[in-house]
DNA sequence: TTTACAGTTGAGAATGATACTCATTTATAA
DNA sequence: TTATAAATGAGTATCATTCTCAACTGTAAA
């Protein structure tokens, strides 16, 4: 179960947006935050029904958006068509390494990598918002 | 019209694959390497069309796999569900900006980050293949 | 605590980019 | 030339995601 604080926060969230607050969007909310994985959407939906919860994989695709935008959750795209989902609750920014033969994605961050895009944006003139930095390769057990 | 030195290397690279030199091709091979943009499949379509090149959308896309495959030119995803290509061919490596706004890209290139990035992949033991790096804001007339 | 209603939901249909199918055509190498 | 494996084009299929709309439900005011 979701502490209190983090649904304060989501029920503030959606009514800032006049949004309503629903036993489904808290469903995916709380299922988002209780694993730590990159999942897809059908994944999130199987697993809430799994749980006897259920709700629509329209409404799964609809809370993922408001998560999204409310800074809840972060969607990543592999290029395989299908979009990929992780908490951002108590998760510190990073980016990835994806194993390209079995799939195994590793997070990593680099401050100086950071610090260069900053310096990349002020250089061409940009107002930056946010990157993609994915890193394809063969993992350890791959090569 | 494209160098004779780079349809000869297409040809052989098309030959070591066991496929076929067809005008359809060489004339997507041309259309790509023409232009300096960042061109979604259809684009290239009706450029050819306009060009009075008939080939159809089907081996606009097969052709584009096997030019992706052969280095001669790079496909990217920009999150918006259709495939941009851009030519590899006297290009040299580079990442981009893209504004969210009017669509621009720029390119870029940070010999420190590609540096960093080796770097994080020796840490994680991968064997790095490729990566994606999009930095994602406002340009200058946007902001 | 009702009420009114704007927003939400679910099921299925629609969409859109890309991949596939297959009959016909063509490049290639002997 | 000829044989044939591969390529092509037009249309169809696929698949993730979005849309539609009738029925339902939070919510805030009375």
């Amino acid at each position: 179960m979701a502490d209190q604080n983090l649904l304060n926060r989501f029920k503030e969230a959606l009514r800032k947006e006049g949004l309503k607050y629903t036993p489904q969007r808290t469903a995916v909310l709380e299922e988002i935050i209780k694993d730590k994985g990159h999942r897809e959407s059908e994944e999130i939906y199987l697993a809430l029904k799994k749980r006897g919860q259920h709700v629509s994989r329209a409404t799964v695709y609809r809370t993922m958006d408001i998560l999204v935008n409310n800074g809840f959750a972060r969607k990543m795209n592999l290029g395989d068509g299908r979009a990929r989902y992780e908490s951002k609750v108590n998760s510190p920014h990073h980016d990835h390494l994806v194993c390209m033969d079995c799939g195994l994605i590793v997070e990593f961050m680099d401050q100086k990598i950071e610090d260069l895009q900053d310096e990349i944006a002020i250089q061409y003139e940009f107002q930056l918002k946010r990157h993609i930095h994915q890193l394809f390769g063969l993992c350890k057990k791959c090569q």
